[in-house]
DNA sequence: CCCGGATAATGACATAAGTTAAAAAATCAA
DNA sequence: TTGATTTTTTAACTTATGTCATTATCCGGG
């Protein structure tokens, strides 16, 4: 269980964990087994946990008045979920995430997470560069969504992350792109 | 003109900075003062410093196949100039970042960014909290961006950053929201 | 294997936003 | 101040995308 999440650690960080560190990381992580519809966190509520994705798939998304959701995220094996905006000012989350398969998680507190920044320097070093990479994907993102036709844009998101479309509906990635599924829909057919 | 950066960091970081941490810190940061419509950084170059705005404004922007600017970024006094991007990957640059007025920056290169925040407590904290900062706003402009029509987005940068309007011609503001200077002038006749 | 609910595709139409061109207004420099 | 340049506004028209309604397809559970 706790093996995928040291295998990131000493990817990202680029050291090899002692047995000391796997126990001071384990003994921080909670495991959480998610069945497909639950939900992580809810809209109102404010995010005080991060959760590592060990096996399984999730979105986090908003409803506007007009009772459409609009995804701002995916999850997958090895990336983490929580609500950056709650998380980080402690306000009351505007999203919803929730999983899409049965997903098995790996749960950490925000004060659990800053002692092991401390403790474990292989962990800082990954949460900096899981912020770097964070940071270079939401500005591609914000740039693709300033700049492209919703055309480009799914072009460049079934390059980037082809394994999308094998675990979302499409539904779902018309939602991620900001579009009705109808246009995702025409778009597909004029392509092929 | 080192003053506004201890100032910054001071706030930030909640700490306060010593006689010696501050000569650390002006021995790594280079006062550099750019005339309106030079360029920090020009497409195709690697992103190896950042800079912080002393005084000034500047815009972070790409220019499509077609010939249409597209703003990523504005930056005023106290925000910080760079391309993520290219910064944490070293790849060349898909954006110019251009002053619009005269600007005072303060530049530092990777490594002293590197070794300040090892050297300088405060200084790592200060640029932990931007971090957390620049990951709520991007995620934030991301939702606006597949879930606001034109005018939402309008609304909610009048509010979110009412200082854009006096600081920005209206065409960069549009190119900002992604939408054209037509459009922005018919919305603002509408609104009013 | 068939049924029923969810998901995707399609068509007709409505609306938002882009494009082009021209005029009006604002800004800047001599 | 004035003339030149840039920016903004406006109008007519085109194109992209959304909406609503309907049909087709897929998929999992009996």
């Amino acid at each position: 269980m706790y093996e995928a999440l040291f295998q990131y650690i000493e990817t990202r960080s680029g050291l090899r964990l002692t047995d000391d560190e796997r126990s001071i990381i384990e003994s921080k992580f909670i495991p959480k087994r998610l069945l497909k519809r639950q939900y992580f966190l809810q809209e109102g509520d404010v995010c005080k946990k991060i959760a590592f994705i060990v096996k399984g798939a999730a979105r986090m998304f908003s409803i506007d008045d007009k009772g459409h959701e609009h995804i701002v995220r995916f999850g997958l094996e090895s990336w983490w979920l929580g609500d950056h905006e709650s998380f980080n000012l402690l306000t009351p989350s505007r999203y919803h995430i929730e999983v899409l398969e049965d997903t098995d998680l790996l749960v950490i507190t925000t004060v659990h997470a800053h002692e092991l920044r401390d403790e474990v320097r292989a962990f800082d070093l990954t949460v900096k560069a899981m912020d770097r990479q964070l940071s270079v994907a939401t500005q591609k993102r914000i740039h693709a969504a300033i700049s492209m036709t919703a055309e480009e844009r799914y072009d460049d998101l079934v390059n980037t992350y082809p394994q999308f479309l094998q675990r979302f509906p499409q539904s779902m990635i018309a939602s991620y792109l900001g579009i009705s599924p109808e246009t995702l829909s025409r778009m597909r057919r004029k392509m092929t």
